[in-house]
DNA sequence: CAAATATAATAGTAATACTATCATTTAATA
DNA sequence: TATTAAATGATAGTATTACTATTATATTTG
């Protein structure tokens, strides 16, 4: 905890980026009009060429700091769950209660991130927003195994193995703490997505819905 | 279930196509191969010029049959839910106890696909090894909203409908039938991939597991 | 057999996702 | 302050993709 706090700033596995976009202006500048065009367009239609354009520079700038956009979207992506697992830790620190502590983290995982602990002045909905829709794209594609290797994913699946101790605290006799946790980490996307999307595929069309479905998910399974 | 037993073609919705591939047999030929394909290399290496390769045509015949690949994979995803929705209706059919029926649905969902009841020569273990890698990419992108509104996902959603109703059937008080069910049918493929690529975000490496895991989840979800 | 339809062959285009080269600006250091 | 190194910009070029268009040749149907 005292390490997470004094250390502020989401340590990025540097297979991410060619060059550390927090170490410079230009750096800053593609993440944070990246995430800028990718919520208002989507992946799909994003590039380097408008990417650059959009902040005044070019191309080839664009990559010395990433490889591709695939990269920038896992970078983009280890943002997002570095500040979740942040405010997990914060949130859940000092609750002593199991399951108090395990609800806690799960309403953290449906909260808005708060974009203030990084170098880059982004808007937290707008993260938010990209992760709903495109986080799935990130890893499903033919690289995710060595990309997994080269610890790509490494603080998401961090952020899931830390929901999963949670919930062998809760009740150390259930079997199927990894899937569960994957499940709700999982949802905490996927369910934004349905909402907006597949409206009639879901009951939860708020945060405290989804919350409240969560909660007695995981209170009925764990301690019934 | 005599109307769907009786029609034993899967009845995928025209938007997907523009003309009708079981119409011929290099319609045929096109999503038996696509298939092949898709499943080995995955759907970004897969285009119509490796396919029309593949099966001795061109990319111009094909592209008389399918708008582009994401179409296609679309159909094919159809045939997937419209195969499973089958087996779901007849596993399901006479079996008068909602819980039991409920389970047998959810069985159903994590089980193989039988492509006998199609007019191709598919691999059922190939149709859902590409569900698995690529159905969410089906539906993560810029037109979900107007395919949607197209009718493209109607089984998809069909399907999560009946389970949906399953559930309320077993326990009409439980305020989260919708997203308890599209929880179970993304997990039926979700939770496979990730048993094969995050082996370590999951505790079901297998069939059985996987129901293991969602009828402890449903039952004390559901019943208590 | 004629007419319609389906398929094949070929060519071409705009956009994408890069790579390469060299010039210029900015920053670091001696 | 001069020199050097590093970062960025400008420009060009390539292979691939995702199509569209046109015309020729089969194949089917009336």
């Amino acid at each position: 905890m005292h390490n997470l706090l004094s250390n502020l700033r989401v340590d990025i596995n540097s297979s991410l980026y060619l060059k550390d976009p927090e170490s410079s202006l230009l750096g800053i500048n593609i993440v944070k009009s990246s995430i800028d065009l990718i919520d208002a367009h989507g992946i799909e239609e994003f590039n380097f060429k408008k990417l650059a354009k959009e902040i005044g520079s070019t191309e080839s700038s664009i990559y010395r700091y990433f490889e591709n956009k695939h990269r920038l979207l896992l970078y983009i992506s280890s943002l997002y769950w570095g500040i979740m697992e942040f405010q997990m830790v914060v949130q859940t620190n000092n609750v002593s209660d199991g399951l108090e502590k395990l609800l806690k983290a799960v309403e953290t995982l449906f909260s808005t991130p708060q974009t203030k602990c990084t170098s880059f002045e982004i808007e937290g909905q707008k993260l938010r927003h990209i992760l709903n829709s495109e986080f799935v794209k990130a890893y499903h594609h033919k690289f995710v195994d060595e990309e997994n290797e080269a610890g790509c994913f490494s603080i998401y699946k961090r952020l899931v193995s830390r929901l999963s101790e949670m919930i062998v605290e809760v009740n150390s006799d259930y079997s199927f703490c990894k899937s569960l946790a994957s499940v709700i980490t999982e949802g905490s996307l996927n369910q934004y997505f349905l909402s907006e999307h597949f409206h009639n595929l879901t009951d939860c069309h708020s945060k405290d819905n989804l919350y409240l479905f969560y909660k007695d998910l995981l209170t009925k399974t764990l301690m019934s």
